[in-house]
DNA sequence: ATCATCATTATTGACAGACCAAATTGGTCG
DNA sequence: CGACCAATTTGGTCTGTCAATAATGATGAT
């Protein structure tokens, strides 16, 4: 696991010379060849790494002049940023709770029945089949606002419960035990949608996600306290420690 | 323009082999000899153009193996999806108004100022100047809103608004005429902000986006008119001329 | 007959050296 | 001063060779 291909480290090593400043975006990095001697490679190696750069927008290669770094460095499409999961489901109780009110007006009777099916689904599957059923529900409501950059908005803010790790682990930390508030809610949230009641629906979702984020506090509580109680721990061994030795 | 990279090239049709289905997702595609012999390029040029294909997702290179083409193929985080500008200023003024909302309870004096500055200048610049002030007043409220992932919500609003050719032109056809609309609505939602309102914020910023969206109707509704009378005007000139040729 | 082990082979990974084509540079000449 | 041209630099590509690795098939023990 430790070799990768080799022009990957190159390239690699290029893209932190670039973070690091020593070659400004703008500048031209130095020639194929001298950079080959430099990383004690092959101009060929340096040529791939410079490719694989190239294909994510780092730099810019023009024939018979030199290789150039991007000026807008940091264009890094699809980038989620550095978020905690309080902030994320702060995000989706709002943003969700619109597109449901917006829902609640348009969706069709087939997407109604879908919803009762996720339902159904997530009450009696494994953890996998579930938490992507939950998925769905959400997303279901969110293409049932009729409006593609609310539904774009909500994707973004699910990658984020997903791809983030720190916001992973919170999710996962409560989604376990209240499975029958989950369901609940869920409920609650569809019976607003079959009344065409809009305020009822944001109302429904928004309590939703209320009661996710008091769960996230209580854990995050309790995984504090657990930190503190180690901790405790060990300065209690430290200190016996030094006591055994005096 | 005709000729790019060679690399390129083969990278392209071998791409454009993949989404036509000869090469389905999963399958192995042929050996880097073989390829080159039908591309009739060497094999540096195949190893560098899978090398790219690899960078952006498409393909999997497992050494001593074989090359894989990806199984979830149209994996292409960070794109905009097509929209139309009253989806995108729909969603603004549901996301944004909730971004003041919070905003009103805990933004700092220092940027109640620089709000205050920016509206001075929308009022008296050049329009480029003026749109990019508007750009940073509204992002700036999303900012002073506490919550990084509405933030990042909104600026990927924003990007849609000035990337998707469509929903730039409808921004545009509307945002000249009435910036003295503008100019009051910002004002009352600065008040709100400054009164530490949350209610009025929402309110003040759902107002400000759904005069914007009466605006965009009236002047796509124009437009169609035009559209309509320039249709009726070549119809009426092929009708005289076929007359004139009778 | 079955399964584990090992040699074979196919395939990618990396290299050196050469040559080509385009862009840059610097100089010359009008 | 400006236009033109040649030398140099730099990326672009090819051929040929060897190394490393994964898949495959043969072999032998049980």
């Amino acid at each position: 696991m430790a070799e990768q291909r080799l022009y990957h480290r190159v390239a690699e090593e290029i893209r932190q010379l670039i973070d690091e400043g020593v070659f400004p975006p703008g500048t031209r990095l130095p020639g194929e060849r001298e950079l080959a001697e430099r990383f004690d490679v092959s101009r060929v190696t340096i040529r791939e790494a410079e490719i694989a750069l190239q294909a994510v927008g780092h730099i810019e290669i023009k024939t018979g002049s030199g290789v150039y770094v991007s000026e807008d460095q940091p264009l890094q499409p699809g980038q989620l940023p550095e978020v905690s999961a309080f902030e994320v489901t702060e995000a989706r109780s709002l943003i969700e709770a619109e597109a449901a009110a917006l829902a609640a007006k348009i969706i069709s009777d087939e997407n109604l029945k879908k919803l009762d099916d996720l339902i159904e689904t997530m009450g009696n599957s494994d953890e996998e089949t579930s938490l992507a059923a939950d998925r769905e529900f959400h997303a279901m409501i969110a293409r049932s606002s009729g409006n593609g950059a609310m539904v774009h908005a909500i994707e973004s803010l699910w990658r984020m419960r997903e791809e983030l790790p720190e916001v992973k682990h919170s999710y996962d930390a409560v989604c376990e035990e209240d499975a029958a508030a989950r369901a609940k809610e869920h409920q609650a949230i569809l019976s607003a949608l079959k009344a065409r009641n809009p305020d009822a629906a944001r109302h429904a979702m928004r309590e939703h996600f209320l009661r996710l984020i008091g769960s996230m506090l209580d854990a995050s509580e309790q995984e504090a306290l657990r930190a503190v109680q180690k901790r405790a721990l060990e300065s209690r061994e430290r200190f016996l420690d030094v006591a055994r030795m005096g």
